[in-house]
DNA sequence: ATTCTAACA
DNA sequence: TGTTAGTA
């Protein structure tokens, strides 16, 4: 991962922060966290901290939002995209080329699956 | 002054 | 989702 990466995704601002860059209540803010749409750190005291990605996904969501898309859809997308990292994860042994098979296979069966697809209303 | 969890006239 | 109570 790149360094630019790295500190977008360092948790570093509180609640308060997030609320005055996305126009979030904090309700909504906590309430997109129990939907595994982000997953913000804690201080000591307890205290959630945010990071520059976890900023970008909120306003994601509030486009979606927007855009008429229910919570469900909404998180089943984010789902997919940690279902791939898991993946990634659980093959870290594996060479490159198998991985590189294993993402060949699964774009093969999401074109089969064609016009099913959430993004595209 | 801020944030957190839990709960609901 | 809003809002409020009692904390840390």
């Amino acid at each position: 991962m790149s360094e630019k990466e790295l500190r977008k995704s360092m948790a570093v601002f509180p609640i308060g922060t997030v609320m005055k860059l996305t126009d979030l209540t904090a309700r909504q803010i906590r309430y997109y966290e129990t939907k595994d749409l982000v997953y913000p750190e804690r201080t000591e005291g307890n205290q959630r901290m945010y990071s520059l990605n976890d900023v970008d996904r909120f306003l994601e969501i509030k486009d979606w939002l927007q855009a008429g898309y229910s919570m469900v859809e909404i998180q089943e997308m984010y789902q997919e995209e940690q279902t791939e990292e898991v993946i990634h994860w659980e093959n870290h042994d594996l060479s490159d080329h198998d991985v590189r098979r294993l993402f060949y296979d699964e774009l093969l069966s999401e074109s089969r699956l064609g016009q099913g697809n959430p993004f595209q209303r």
